[in-house]
RNA sequence: GCGCGAGUGGCGGAAUUGGUAGACGCGCUGGAUUUAGGUUCCAGUCUCGCAAGGGGUGGAGGUUCGAGUCCUCUCUCGCGCACCA
């Protein structure tokens, strides 16, 4: 296919121009560009740190062997379209890129092959960097990061060990230096000492149950399984008690939760944190078990129902189940409660579609009643929430309902519906046959009856997260190592000054036993001079990503994660775009992480991401989600190749709104392209593109010099432009102006499309007004417009980057003849003549003297006449 | 089940605050140039109707001079969470 215009040639010469000229490097306070630095041809002498700072980040990429797909340069050139537009407003723009390369699909490669995983890390990564500089994005490469580069995770390790060295205080609600713990009374030894201290950390070991997956030979966080599966992979997840690192993310649960409201993201994606972070008001009420002193604690959000109590359900693993359980039920309670652990999540869940459990013989008493209240053991029940235990109301809890109906145990409604049926109601109502709350609505019974189980020592006001302390540790080679060393049985931290702890040469990745770490393995690197051995697991790989914002920040700095002054000045990040599929995991570890290092005073703000968006998923052309097996991925590089970065950059914005879904079509690249043709031969003179094409296939080693030869229009000129023409331009750069404003770069596309199909007709093209545009393109098609401004005429500092960005003026918009719509009733029936200087009451009577407006009007009477400036007048006629 | 979001031509999508529905692009139809095709250029393209005119933004109501936009109910699709007491 004949090429619209020689982009193979274009592109990667300013690709090399930008590169040699460093022309998107950011300046760190203290720092500042060279006089012929495009930077300083427009900023002058100011200090790049006076100027207001822009913070533009992408999400960083996973370095696949896949390579790129054309999802990740989607919202990439979202970002470089912003970061530009910025640039050229005179904003001082940091936009870095780097790679999240420590991972599973290195590792499992390295399993199969023998092959170092930093082989092949290093080779996706350069696979990765071609494709990305390949797309002309304005990324400050100087600022790169990589998460596996012992200069990198060094820091990553030093953040663990701030976690590690800290604990949440209650009183002040932030984490603080782990001596600030003031021990109890009754803990004098040095022994008990340790411990306490060590069950109070942000970082800490724990022994519980967690999520193993065989097949991946690694424990995963509750964030990384999906209906009882891996994220990754879609193996089966069981549960299973293991040794584990973990962090005190609950500790922080209400700050992440209220903090979301001075961020500026989406609702969809807010709630989804909120919904995760699952904070419940409610209170804990004490059940004494008859016959005993010993009382169970149940967590319930509604204690105004407390009379509707009939029984207690235990999670089978709850510590009491043991004690409590009868001779005659012991054998049945045994079995269940081996089933139960038996069960995989996904069973537990999925497949449980009836209710089943057990009677343990024993019973409670109920404190609001004093009546005996048998208690059962279910799994429908959680041992992760709340206390283990409940007490369930039938009459107005769904679960407890469809229980009590199969195992035939009392319901007595004790709320009354405003309308309708009260058995089952589960809102709002009246409390009945409750005693003294009898009568009053349910806020104020669940006002008094935890008032008065308080009184009593039997209950009380609390609250309670869905949120889980954050599984920290992985089985596996490539993750950064703990810095962490065992002696005796207990932890220590490893010295500030011996990172990074690198992880050993092996040859063989695969985990060593059930469950051992391939780290184990090295016998010479676990076993230390002095006794004492290394901690075998690794971080997992959200570790780097955690805090990668900040690295970019002060790259080369080998004294702290992040020199002071360069914090101070860029954070926090401005904009902040990449997919959904991290609205739980990396966005919610970023911003404990982030707060904890707030409150320690290693970062100046509490949040790191002021405003985050989301972009769509692209679809295949079948409009089913790209894969693989479906045959519907959509490379990158051969698009690239047809119809170059520029079309491409201008397609994947064109498609829709960022944040949509939307499917992929090729006959849509193909629009685009043909669009920045007609930009081409709006400059360019066509005999001599024809020539220069003819030349170049006799001679096409010529290429580059040919391209030389070729003549600007003829139509261009430096004569003064028309009213016409500057119409046509102030209406593009105020709705592309707008449109980027807005971050709506389909319609600021359009925008430059309307203007191109106008420019196109005119016989005299005024070189000012086409260099303009050329401005107004350049964030979309940065190496077209540079190209064009090059040939039209000197460009100051060599590079469009830097140009002011184009101000419109509202009087070349002005209409001198205006086509003004009339309606009758509402709808359309004809149009006058006008002019801005026009009278209400001339358009008014204009309006009903037109003649197609009298057809409509005739023998009816006019009961109002509303004009709308500038938009359109209306007739009610009845 | 709960929460969030979205439904507009053959298709992707426009329509900042209620104010000319369908911008821009794809596709399609016709024409011109070149011609082997393609490229490029011009014209047309929501729908019914010869026209005048009527209808039209998932559906049904409502508010309004005027509703794709606001309100009520409802249907469909997508996403997230899911026995969270």
């Amino acid at each position: 296919m004949r090429r619209q215009y020689p982009f193979h040639l274009i592109e990667p010469r300013w690709q090399q121009h930008w590169e040699a000229q460093e022309t998107f490097r950011a300046f760190n306070p203290g720092e500042s560009p060279a006089a012929e630095h495009p930077f300083a041809v427009r900023h002058g002498d100011t200090a790049p740190e006076s100027l207001e700072k822009y913070y533009i980040l992408d999400m960083f990429p996973y370095p696949s062997g896949a390579g790129l797909h054309v999802g990740h340069p989607e919202g990439y050139t979202a970002t470089d379209i912003t970061a530009r537009y910025l640039r050229m407003q005179g904003r001082h723009v940091l936009h870095p890129m780097g790679w999240d390369a420590f991972g599973l699909p290195a590792e499992q490669y390295a399993i199969k092959t023998g092959q170092h995983p930093r082989k092949t890390t290093e080779e996706n990564i350069a696979n990765f960097t071609r494709q990305i500089k390949g797309l002309g994005f304005s990324y400050d490469w100087s600022r790169e990061v990589n998460t596996t580069d012992p200069n990198y995770f060094r820091w990553s390790q030093w953040i663990f060990l701030q976690l590690y060295h800290s604990w949440a205080n209650p009183a002040s609600g932030k984490a603080e230096s782990i001596d600030t713990l003031e021990f109890p009374a009754d803990v004098t030894t040095d022994e008990a000492r340790r411990d306490f201290r060590d069950d109070h950390r942000l970082a800490f070991v724990s022994h519980a149950p967690v999520n193993w997956c065989p097949e991946l030979g690694t424990v995963l966080a509750n964030e990384e399984v999906i209906d009882g599966k891996s994220e990754v992979g879609g193996h089966p997840v069981v549960r299973r008690p293991m040794r584990q690192w973990m962090l005190r993310i609950t500790a922080f649960a209400q700050r992440l939760l209220d903090d979301l409201e001075t961020i500026d993201w989406s609702d969809s994606l807010k709630e989804m944190q909120r919904n995760w972070i699952g904070r419940s008001e409610g209170a804990e009420v004490e059940f004494r078990i008859q016959e005993s002193e010993d009382r169970i604690c149940v967590f319930t959000t509604r204690p105004d129902t407390l009379w509707g109590a009939t029984y207690l359900v235990l999670s089978p693993e709850h510590e009491w189940v043991d004690g409590i359980t009868t001779d005659d039920q012991r054998s049945a309670v045994t079995d269940y409660r081996a089933t139960a652990a038996r069960k995989s999540d996904l069973e537990r869940t999925e497949l449980a579609k009836e209710k089943t459990g057990v009677f343990t013989g024993a019973f409670a008493i109920n404190p609001a009643n004093d009546e005996p209240v048998p208690i059962w053991i279910a799994d429908y029940v959680l041992a992760s929430y709340g206390t283990g235990a409940i007490m369930a109301v039938p009459a107005h809890d769904a679960r407890d309902l469809e229980f009590a109906q199969k195992f035939e145990l009392p319901v007595r409604v004790v709320v009354q519906a405003p309308e309708g049926e009260s058995l089952g109601f589960v809102g709002d109502g009246t409390s009945v046959e409750s005693g003294f709350i009898s009568g009053l609505p349910t806020p104020e019974a669940k006002a008094k009856i935890v008032e008065w189980l308080e009184g009593k020592g039997q209950g009380k006001r609390t609250i309670n997260f869905k949120l889980r302390d954050w599984l920290f540790s992985r089985q596996r080679y490539w993750g950064e190592p703990f810095p962490i060393v065992w002696r005796d049985g207990h932890h220590e931290a490893v010295a500030e000054s011996d990172l990074p702890v690198l992880p050993p040469e092996l040859d063989d990745y695969k985990p060593t036993t059930e469950g051992d770490p391939p780290l184990a393995r090295a016998a010479d690197w676990v076993d230390l001079s002095d006794g004492a051995t290394r901690e075998t697991n690794t971080m997992p790989q959200w570790a780097g990503s955690c805090w990668y914002y900040l690295r970019y920040l002060d790259t080369q700095n080998n004294e702290r994660h992040v020199g002071e002054a360069a914090e101070k000045y860029w954070m926090n990040v401005d904009l902040y775009v990449g997919g959904t599929e991290h609205a739980v995991l990396h966005l919610l570890y970023a911003r404990f992480w982030h707060k904890v290092m707030f409150d320690l005073g290693h970062v100046s703000m509490a949040e790191p991401f002021q405003r985050l968006v989301n972009q769509g998923i692209i679809l295949g052309e079948d409009g089913q989600k790209m894969s693989k097996s479906r045959g519907n991925v959509v490379n990158p590089d051969g698009v690239i190749d047809e119809y170059g970065a520029d079309a491409f950059r201008l397609y994947e914005m064109f498609m829709g709104p960022l944040e949509m879904m939307k499917p992929w079509n090729t006959k849509g690249v193909e629009g685009v392209y043909r669009f920045l043709g007609r930009v081409w031969r709006l400059f360019i003179d066509e005999g001599s593109y024809k020539d220069y094409e003819q030349a170049v296939t006799a001679a096409p080693d010529q290429a580059e010099a040919l391209l030389a030869g070729l003549k600007l229009h003829a139509a261009i000129n430096d004569t003064e432009p028309t009213p016409e023409q500057l119409k046509v331009l102030h209406a593009c750069i105020k709705k592309v102006t707008d449109d980027l404003d807005g971050m709506r770069y389909n319609t600021g596309i359009s925008a430059l499309m309307v203007f191109v199909n106008e420019a196109s007709k005119w016989e005299s093209r005024p070189r000012e007004v086409l260099g303009i545009f050329l401005r107004l393109l350049n964030p979309f098609s940065p190496h077209l417009a540079e190209e064009l401004a090059d040939r039209l005429g000197e460009v100051s500092g060599n590079t469009l980057a830097y140009q002011p960005w184009p101000e419109w003026d509202e009087a070349f918009l002005v209409e001198e003849f205006i086509e003004f719509p009339v309606q009758v009733n509402g709808k359309l029936r004809g149009h006058i003549d006008i002019t801005p200087e026009t009278s209400r009451e001339e358009i008014e009577q204009l309006a009903l003297a037109c003649e197609k407006v009298q057809q409509f009007i005739f023998e009816k009477e006019v009961k109002k006449v509303i004009l709308v400036p500038n938009k359109l007048v209306n007739i009610a006629v009845k």
